[in-house]
DNA sequence: GCTCACCTTGCATGGCCTTTCAAAAGCCTG
DNA sequence: CAGGCTTTTGAAAGGCCATGCAAGGTGAGC
């Protein structure tokens, strides 16, 4: 009868709202075009609930017709748990280490958790990305960068898990490492064993990581009674290490045989300033680096190094975070993996001339 | 004052029952706490919603004494808009340009847009990706790497907007990408006017950004008569730029003069077997790739290169999907933007000696 | 054949927010 | 001071899903 809408009244639809409100299909829609209710098809995505199979899979097959899929916000909601986490991490360690990222994603989407991305420059803006965190309802943080008491009080009131990835862990936050000081020592003592007695060390400030593998190095130096005749600050970057060997050498300090720098970068940097030095006494320098990256394998500068399993790592780091999210009152774990030594074999282009 | 929870009773709570649901401050609670609706701190939390002045910093102040953030999973069902997109990124091309992902994040992040991360090394992951996204409905799609036709009608049928990444866009998805062909063009006119006339080419299969840059190559170095003595595929790692000189040396094909890899890469790796040769006879080659990575830049095989602008298209991609999600209408754009060259001083490894 | 146990199923509620609507309150002007 | 306007405000409905509960169905055991 009435069925035909009025034509005047030109009912102004705002450009997204019916939309974004109604177009797509939603539980009940699917319910009622394989005649059940919604909780059957809430149900029926529910792996574990109790539907009947062959009503499980009409209503399957309803879905996939209807191209519905649970909207996962919602169940977010009315489940309390959203599977995302977040990944905090300097973009600076991206840049020189790209790997750890792609092993934490890879990790985690094996375990069927999405990852949100928190890339930051400064720690300042931690505030801003525990802001987020919370009210994403994250259901945990992986922090790859320094988080602030505050910050940390925060998550923590909010019992969100927090497991740190190259950093220690505290009282109820876990941790997945990799044995820096283990791996200084390992550096040092290879070099030792190659017969080298004087060293030349670019660290790196206000670095957990850096701290750790240099005091590793030093004990070991300390151990074999070899000598630091340099040293120098840097931030990890390629450039730092470069103009490190270049200022020893304008001071005349060049009678170290080893060079160990707090990563990998600052090592070719510091390596490549010695080559571009071409200064004969240095033939016999050997640098060493951490990390392990893939620039570091690379035939011109191949440099000592130790290698991250950040595979092993950022899977165990998923690993945890899952059992810590099915269980609550699991305890924080603080996991150390051991580095693997990447030994330095001399560039051709140095040896041999 | 009683928000302390009791600590007898040992009430057994189901893993994750309680404490996701009741734990957690809800505007309900604020408006109590506050003396008004649950609707006023909603608009106090919405930016240019009718609410007193005072009522509101009434309002946000007891939010903020109480802990309270606004549930993004229930706003963006009420509102259908979740804040966050989808980035799909091959884990190569994270690994081979970290910096490409950290322009996109920064950019996002200005805007106030999350970011989730889809990595993939397959193309099959696709559909699982494309699973995700609509379930987790996310707000727009960035693809830097190739969307299948079934997935992308997929997208494109729940309006979710894609747009492309250094790759085509299509008639509906809009598309920020580096001039990859003109690229091609400059650096092989670079050479030329360096007065090279042999190349050796390393392409990269199945890719359309190598395979626009070699075609730009190609064009200019058919218009100046120069010649290609040599050409393989790669894929885009260190390793493969390495063989392809190693093979071609071994056949003795040694009289090119100028080598054009499909990425800095793979050009660092061709720079490093030429070195390792030590071939007398091509120590004129000049070695060029395209990205104009940070490596590009090292001292130890400063390679030409073509800088890809990604901060500003990083922006253009985000300005981009931000313009689209307040407004359907607008069109599919597609934004072009010239590479830098970054001309090729010989390392000084090589020359004079 | 009957009872009990168990599996299925729908209802209704709960989780959290936004937004429309209509009422209330405030303000200005004549 | 009344009337008309604008602004504020709360109630209620809407968005989407999960789940406790009780009713209905089925099968098995006696």
């Amino acid at each position: 009868m009435s069925a035909r809408k009025k034509p005047g009244k030109p009912v102004v639809v705002k450009p997204g709202a019916s939309r974004g409100s109604r177009m797509r299909v939603n539980s009940h829609d699917v319910a009622r075009a394989a005649g059940v209710s919604p909780s059957a098809v809430s149900r029926a995505f529910t792996p574990g609930a109790s539907v009947a199979p062959e009503k499980k899979a009409r209503i399957l097959a309803a879905a996939r017709a209807m191209g519905y899929r649970p909207n996962v916000m919602a169940r977010a909601i009315a489940k309390g748990r959203s599977n995302v986490v977040g990944l905090i991490m300097f973009g600076e360690t991206n840049r020189h280490h790209p790997e750890v990222l792609l092993a934490l994603s890879r990790a985690f989407s094996a375990q069927g958790v999405r990852v949100m991305l928190f890339i930051i420059e400064h720690s300042d803006e931690m505030e801003g990305v525990v802001d987020n965190v919370l009210s994403y309802q994250l259901d945990g943080v992986i922090a790859a960068a320094p988080v602030p008491p505050a910050d940390l009080a925060t998550l923590e009131q909010a019992e969100v898990p927090v497991i740190f990835y190259n950093r220690p862990g505290t009282q109820r936050c876990a941790s997945v490492s990799c044995d820096h000081a283990a791996a200084g020592r390992a550096i040092a003592a290879h070099l030792v064993d190659l017969g080298h007695r004087s060293f030349a060390l670019v660290n790196a400030q206000d670095s957990f990581v850096a701290a750790e593998r240099m005091r590793g190095v030093r004990e070991e130096l300390e151990l074999a009674g070899a000598e630091v005749i340099a040293e120098t600050d840097g931030d990890f970057a390629y450039a730092e290490g470069f103009s490190a060997v270049e200022s020893w050498l304008a001071e005349g300090l060049d009678s170290f045989t080893a060079l160990i720098a707090a990563n990998d970068l600052m090592a070719i940097g510091a390596h490549d300033a010695l080559i571009a030095a071409r200064c004969q006494a240095m033939d016999d320098v050997v640098v060493a680096g951490f990390d392990g990256v893939d620039a570091s394998r690379w035939q011109s500068h191949r440099i000592a190094s130790v290698r991250q399993p950040i595979d092993q790592m950022a899977e165990a780091v998923a690993e945890m975070m899952v059992k810590r999210l099915e269980d609550e009152t699991v305890l924080a774990e603080y996991r150390l993996f051991p580095g693997q030594l990447q030994p330095a074999t001399r560039p051709e282009a140095l040896v041999g001339r």
